[in-house]
RNA sequence: GGCGCGGUGGCAGAAUGGCGAUGUAGAGGACUGCAAAUCCUCGAAUGCCGGUUCGAUUCCGGCCCGUGCCUCCA
């Protein structure tokens, strides 16, 4: 049992070696709740609770810690408010359990802390008071600003220069930094605005802050995996390094980074003025949570890819492969056995899910050509161990094909009486007009096997 | 402009200093009343140009193409 992780701070590949291997430790950021999570959040959620299965698996459920926070202070959200004449709690309320329904159909298990960022406002104004007193911020119209020059790291996570900022900047400097690089800490509210008294006048914390605070209180000081969407590398996770690690004397703040890639649509960069931003939420009211979960995990992680229509349909027939495989091979049991050693291996290699899914299919294979109901017990318990471990494969296959109402079973279960009635007798073209008609009125098709007639829900 | 990532069969997508997985699509066959599913067999790929090397898809340099970040977007 070795896992690899790519950690983003050193570009390459390293053991894992947990802190404390009674309590691995991993922080996710969440979403910003002001709107639907599109698939590229998707991705990351996916991903992510990928790795902690991995972790969990490798360590023990309850040796894992997993939170993945919910900001719900942001200027988007007020922005979100003003236009929709909602108050800002109703919103980030909406979206905070739309969010977390969403992620429960693609797999991605609740974490264990899901902090909110306005519950963390005394903590953050404390690190704020330490930075400002260690000499790493200062205060500044109303605003507190952390001062980059003053930590001489900074820079290290996203392998850039305050020189090489400063000159591809396109946002002009606010007159009141010291340092054009300076980011804020706290910024004034108007009186409109959501806000919370502070030393330094009524205010909200700024974006990075949140994290660092959660993470203080929930992690502590040093912890083992921070990770996100490769886009919060700069400045989000580097800004963050810089808050935490000056605000605890320089004391190491996380040892793995990890970071997934970008995805594409249809070819496309995915973005709101292109108008096609795929979201979460249709795709899972309209295709099944575990193909566009086998989807997003077709690709490594860390490589960019595209999310295309076709991909889903093929990763919904994967599904229905397997499952039927697991439904011809249902009348026996699964034998108690793990998941195959090389498909773990793919996984604890950096999450290489593509392997994975290739030893999976090698698994599959297995199943289908076991020949004794030992062999195909432990084929098939072989194969629901791996699926358990990367997310997939653990509903009943009849639920799977079937997703269709009781009322509507019944009916379509008759017919199928009267099909095998039917082909008992040899009358194949009353078969055929049954089998058509299940198709047109139900959308469902008929197949014969040496065990009897067996159907699914196309959809 | 600065920093970064990627270009592998029709498509998707791993790996590797020397036999280039897997899935899907395609061809042929078995099975089947016909289908579907399944099984067996097969063809098919490393962007371009140099360099290092006995040998490069892999390492190095250049080019082309795509894509991302550069103060609050996963």
């Amino acid at each position: 049992m070795t896992i690899h992780l790519y950690n983003t701070l050193t570009r390459q590949k390293e053991e894992f070696t947990p802190i404390d291997p009674k309590k691995v430790r991993i922080y996710i950021c969440g979403p910003t709740v002001w709107n639907y999570a599109h698939i590229g959040n998707g991705r990351a959620a996916v991903v992510f609770d990928l790795l902690v299965r991995v972790m969990r698996h490798a360590y023990g459920n309850n040796h894992v810690q997993y939170v993945r926070n919910i900001t719900d202070i942001d200027d988007k959200i007020i922005d979100a408010a003003r236009q929709s004449g909602e108050k800002i709690d109703v919103i980030t309320e909406k979206y905070a359990r739309i969010y977390n329904e969403d992620m429960a159909a693609l797999g991605a298990a609740a974490p264990d802390h899901q902090p909110r960022a306005t519950e963390y406002v005394p903590q953050m104004l404390k690190m704020i008071d330490k930075l400002i007193k260690a000499g790493h911020a200062y205060e500044a119209e109303g605003h507190v600003l952390f001062n980059v020059p003053s930590w001489p790291e900074y820079g290290k996570l996203s392998r850039r220069n305050r020189d090489d900022m400063i000159a591809g900047a396109r946002v002009e400097v606010a007159p009141y930094k010291k340092d054009p690089a300076d980011f804020v800490l706290w910024k004034p509210s108007t009186p409109d605005q959501p806000g919370w008294d502070s030393p330094y006048g009524r205010g909200r914390p700024g974006w990075h802050l949140e994290c660092s605070a959660m993470n203080e209180a929930l992690n502590g000081n040093h912890f083992d995996i921070h990770a996100g969407g490769e886009d919060l590398i700069f400045p989000h996770h580097e800004n963050e390094i810089a808050q935490s690690t000056c605000a605890h004397g320089g004391e190491k703040y996380v040892n793995y980074w990890m970071h997934n890639g970008y995805l594409m649509v249809e070819g496309q960069k995915m973005s709101k003025s292109l108008g096609n931003v795929v979201l979460v939420h249709d795709l899972v009211g309209r295709a099944h949570g575990e193909a566009i979960r086998l989807a997003l995990l077709s690709a490594h992680y860390r490589q960019p890819f595209d999310w295309t229509e076709d991909l889903l349909q093929q990763s919904k027939r994967t599904l229905d492969r397997y499952y039927g495989l697991l439904r011809d091979a249902g009348g026996v049991k699964a034998a108690a056995v793990g998941a195959a050693p090389s498909f773990i291996a793919a996984l604890e290699d950096d999450l290489n899910t593509p392997k994975a899914f290739a030893e999976l299919a090698v698994m599959a294979k297995d199943l289908s050509t076991a020949k004794t109901a030992e062999e195909k017990a432990r084929a098939r318990g072989i194969f629901l161990a791996a699926g358990k471990l990367i997310g997939l494969l653990q509903q009943d296959p009849e639920t799977w094909f079937k997703g269709a109402t009781d009322d509507e079973s019944a009916v379509i279960e008759k017919k199928i009486v009267e099909l095998q009635a039917a082909r008992g007798v040899k009358d194949y073209k009353k078969a055929d007009e049954i089998r058509d008609q299940l198709k047109q009125d139900y959308a469902v098709s008929v197949s014969v096997t040496a065990a009897g007639i067996t159907w699914r829900k196309e959809s």
